[in-house]
DNA sequence: AAAATAGTGTCTGTAAGACAATATAAC
DNA sequence: GTTATATTGTCTTACAGACACTATTTT
């Protein structure tokens, strides 16, 4: 970034720098917010009442303020659109296409976020829980298949895209991070957090193997207290340490 | 994204959108050229000529195109500050504070880029390389010293701050992407490639079961030549596979 | 022969998978 | 007691680290 003018005092370079000399990408950020239903990946979407994508399903989305850093957009996205605050949030990957927005250039850096489902419950009006089909496995990639009520939807401009990501980075996180306690509550079960591994990461895992690796990990805090009101012996409620 | 307005036919949408109603962020690319040099890391730094931040070093960067993609960017700036094509690149995360620049709202878009050091050699004249100290080890992070002639020097913006992220980028992914090759030339020593790791995370690693999971796997070919000229027992050569 | 590194074989400790046995709740 | 799951313990296997030994080149 050495395009600069010639040689001068650096408050004359600052006072003159015109800062809208060139065309310039318009700059948004969407926000990826998962959740697991049922034993499945969901994702928060809302519809598009405007074109282009009119009626279709989109990420909540908004441009970048001026005076705003990205994070601070992301935040305020998940605020207005769906009235949530306080959940995991993390930069995902940056979409720069020339042709992903037909309306103009749109930089749009991809967030996701990870939430309890069951925080979900009585949100705002227009966001809708579309279930994700990750149509590959491991180590592939491409966009996932959205379905609302049992049939499948396509999503705006490169959306399913960023989806696809963002599952693919959860997935890597999984093991060497403390990611997958964002879809439980406070306390849950050694069984709970291992069905949360298994509906992220696609495949079963050996539930003695799980149990010592988490335990061992020093991640977990047992609480002494117990499941209430199961069918079978209840297990204990653990927490999750820092 | 549905700041949009009332409802209308596409075509006519298409045809009145405003794309420039709202002041908007700059938008460009950082690249972080890491190579190794002397089993230590180094980057390649341009000296800026121009305020802010005049004669300091910074990484080579430019903006981006209204009909460009982020890639083509990078691509374009590697070529044009550095003389490289045809090098490993990979977008590694986009920097948004306010203030990263004191012009002006400026969102860079940073990537990695790794090569052979020994590509280097008599390339343009305004790029240096510079020695990397990496003042953390493993999961922390923040920003890298960078040292030039054995002196410690600032680099310009938050520059310091992306080259820290490209390292701890090619850590976390040397395990289990074939990440390692892009910093050594088609031939190569085990014992190469495990300095090449070692350099990475700076740290030594067990010569004998790196040689095993290396060959074990399957990435690597034995190309039956070895090594010559070196006073001791010449090595077999090994090529990267795929 | 000496020096230096390449390459092979073996032992050990750790952790995962498999499987069996016991424990505890609701009904 | 029956059912369903929790929890503990043991055996086996895979692999990384450690170490000893042999091989091959230059000087």
């Amino acid at each position: 970034m050495s395009n600069d003018p010639p040689t001068q005092s650096e408050a004359e370079f600052l006072a003159h720098y015109d800062g809208s000399a060139f065309e310039r990408p318009s700059l948004a950020v969407d926000v990826a917010l998962i959740h697991l239903h049922k034993r499945g990946l969901a994702a928060l979407l809302i519809r598009r009442d405007a074109h282009p994508y009119r009626h279709a399903l989109a990420l909540p989305g908004g441009f970048v303020g001026i005076g705003e850093s990205l994070d601070d957009a992301a935040e305020r996205v998940l605020r207005d659109k769906a009235g949530l605050s306080d959940v995991f949030l993390e930069q995902l990957y940056t979409f720069g296409a020339p042709e992903r927005d037909p309306r103009m250039r749109i930089v749009s850096v991809a967030y996701y976020a990870l939430i309890d489902g069951s925080r979900l419950a009585g949100h705002g009006l227009e966001a809708v829980s579309a279930e994700i089909r990750v149509p590959w496995s491991g180590e592939a990639g491409g966009p996932v298949e959205v379905m609302l009520d049992g049939v499948t939807v396509p999503l705006a401009f490169d959306h399913a895209e960023i989806l696809g990501m963002a599952i693919r980075r959860v997935r890597g996180k999984l093991d060497y991070s403390p990611i997958g306690f964002e879809f439980l509550p406070e306390l849950f079960t050694l069984r709970q957090l291992r069905q949360v591994h298994e509906t992220v990461l696609g495949r079963t895992l050996n539930k003695d193997s799980f149990r010592r690796r988490m335990l061992a990990s020093g991640q977990l805090e047992a609480t002494g207290e117990r499941q209430r009101a199961v069918d079978h012996r209840p297990a204990e409620l653990y927490r999750f340490l820092t």
